[in-house]
DNA sequence: GTCACCCCTCCCCCAGAGGGAGAGTCCAGT
DNA sequence: ACTGGACTCTCCCTCTGGGGGAGGGGTGAC
C-alpha cells in the first residue's frame, strides 16, 4: 500500500504482461524493489514506472534486450545518448536493405531471365597487398568495408582494381576465411596487412553489372553454369571490383566480376 | 553430374547455409527436387536456384516463412502479388511505429516531468451501442478500428463522443475483453453490435492530450495516483475520445479521457 | 580398396515472447 | 480465527528462425 505494487497492480499500470515483468527480473533488465525473501513475492515501487516504460519504448523499436539493459543501466547520460544513436543508424541500415531487398525482388520477379555470359580465364600471378581473417557470414559487409579502409590508407601505388577472396564455408557453414586485397609491388609493414602472391587460376568468369543487391542472382547462373558443364570447384570465389565505389556514387555504373576457380574441362580463352 | 546438386553444392550456389536448406526442407518451404530413399541425401536441381533466391530475398525482408511458403507455393502471380503487396505495407506500418517509438522517446528521456491532474467523478448512466470481444493485445488497434468503423457505419446518432472499456487482463495476461461503443438511444440490431447500459461508476479520471504514441505515460502517471492514494482497481479502464480521428488529422488536438474505476476513499466531484 | 570429405540425424543452444500446471500466499468477509 | 477466492510463485513446454556440435554412415577420386 504505502508505494509498493504487486506485480499484478505494477503490470496494469505500465502495461507489460506479468510474464514479461518476471523475465525483465530473471534477466536483470528490472529488478523489483523488493523481493519477499519468504513468499518470493516481488514488489515494485511507483518510481520504477517510467523505468519499465523507458524499456517498453525501446524494445517496441526492436532494440535487443541486452542493449536496452545497457542503457538503463547506464548513468551517463552521453554514454546513454550515444547507445540510442547507434541503435537509431542501426534501424536505418536494416530500412535501407529492406528499400534495396525490395528492389532486387522486383527484378528478381521481373519477366527478365537476362542471360550472363561466362568466361574461362586462366589468371596470371599477381603481387597483392592483402588482409585476411576468419569472418562470420553476417559481418562480411562491415569487415570489407573496414579493412579496405585499412589497406586503402596504407598502400600509396596500386596496380589494378581491388578484389575479394571469399571462402566457400563462408555461405555453406555461415562462417569462413575471407580476403581482401589490392594488386601493388609494394607492400607496406602492418600487423594486418600483408604480402600475398595470387597463384594463376583457372576461373569461370563473369561479369555483374550495377550494385549489389541482387548479386545473387548473377552468383546463382554462374553456379548453374559451372555446374552443368561439369566442372569441379577449386577454392574460393574471386571478387574484382573492376569498377566500385571508390570510382563512383552512382552504383548503377559499378562493374564487378565474379571468378569461380574450376577445373575440370579445356579452358577456353 | 547432370543438372542435380548435392546441398553443399546447391549451398554454394544459392549462399543459403547448409543448415538453412535442411530446414526449409524439414518445413516445407523448399523440397529438393530428390531425396535418395537409401542414404537420405538431398539432391537439388539448378532450376530451384531461382526459387531459392526468391525465398532468401523475402526472409531477408523479415517475412515470416509460413507467408514465404504461402507465396511460392501460389503459382497465381495476382495471388501472389496481393500477398507481397501486404507484406510491404506491414512493413510501412512497422516504420511508422518505429517512427512515433522514436518520437515518443525523446519526449520521454526529455527533463519534463509534467504533472498529471487527476479528478474523481461519479460517471451518470449511460445507453450505447457497444461491440464487445476477447481480443489479444496485439490486435487491440486493429480490432478498435475494424469495430469502431462497424458502429459509425450502423449508428445514425450519437448523443457523446465514443469511447472504449479495456480488461485488465488485456494487460496482465496479454489477452481480455475489450469493448468499444458509441452513446445513443437507437441501437441498430445486428449480430456483433449490441445494446449496453454503463452503470454509474466512480472513476479516477486524467486527460491524456496529443497523439497516443506516449499515452502510456499518462496511464503511468494515473496508475501510481491511483495506487499512492490506496484505492483499489473496480473493474476496466475506460477511455472516452473526446477529440479524436474522427474530428481531426491533426493528432496533436487530440484529447483522451483516461477512467479508472475506483473504490476506496471519499470521491471528490 | 582406401580415405578424406561430404552428408545424415539428433540434440542442445540462443532471443523474446506465451501457455499452462501445480503449489503456495494474501487478504477480505464472515 | 477461518475460509475461499484471487493472486503469485516456479517450472516446463511451445513457437520462430537460426546456429553448434556429436556420432555415424555414404560417396567418389585416387
Amino acid at each position: 500500500m504505502n508505494g509498493l505494487l504487486t506485480i499484478g497492480e505494477f503490470s496494469r499500470i505500465t502495461h507489460l504482461s506479468v510474464k514479461t515483468l518476471r523475465r525483465y527480473h530473471d534477466s536483470g533488465l528490472l529488478e523489483p524493489a523488493t523481493v519477499d525473501g519468504f513468499s518470493g513475492y516481488r514488489y515494485y515501487c511507483t518510481d520504477q514506472v517510467a523505468t519499465a516504460q523507458i524499456i517498453s519504448r525501446f524494445r517496441g523499436m526492436q532494440m535487443p534486450e541486452r542493449e536496452v539493459r545497457a542503457i538503463v543501466h547506464t548513468p551517463d547520460p552521453d554514454a546513454r545518448a550515444r547507445l540510442i544513436t547507434e541503435h537509431l543508424a542501426r534501424l536505418e541500415r536494416q530500412l535501407d536493405d529492406t528499400r534495396s531487398a525490395v528492389t532486387a525482388l522486383r527484378r528478381l520477379l521481373d519477366p527478365t531471365p537476362s542471360n550472363i555470359e561466362v568466361r574461362r580465364v586462366l589468371t596470371q600471378q599477381c603481387s597483392v597487398a592483402a588482409i585476411s581473417e576468419v569472418v562470420d557470414a553476417s559481418d562480411v559487409l562491415g569487415w570489407y568495408s573496414d579493412a579496405m579502409a585499412e589497406i586503402d590508407s596504407a598502400v600509396p601505388e596500386t596496380t589494378g582494381p581491388p578484389g575479394g577472396l571469399y571462402d566457400n564455408e563462408l555461405f555453406t557453414e555461415g562462417r569462413g576465411v575471407m580476403t581482401v586485397y589490392v594488386p601493388t609491388t609494394d607492400v607496406p609493414s602492418s600487423n594486418r596487412i600483408r604480402p600475398m602472391t595470387l597463384p594463376p587460376t583457372e576461373l569461370a568468369v563473369t561479369v555483374h553489372d550495377g550494385p549489389h543487391d541482387d548479386i545473387d542472382v548473377t552468383y546463382g547462373a554462374l553456379g548453374v553454369y559451372v555446374e552443368t558443364n561439369g566442372l569441379a570447384i577449386a577454392g574460393p570465389v574471386r571478387e574484382v571490383y573492376a569498377v566500385g565505389p571508390r570510382d563512383t556514387e552512382n552504383s548503377t555504373l559499378w562493374r564487378t566480376e565474379i571468378g569461380w576457380p574450376v577445373f575440370g574441362a579445356s579452358p577456353r580463352t
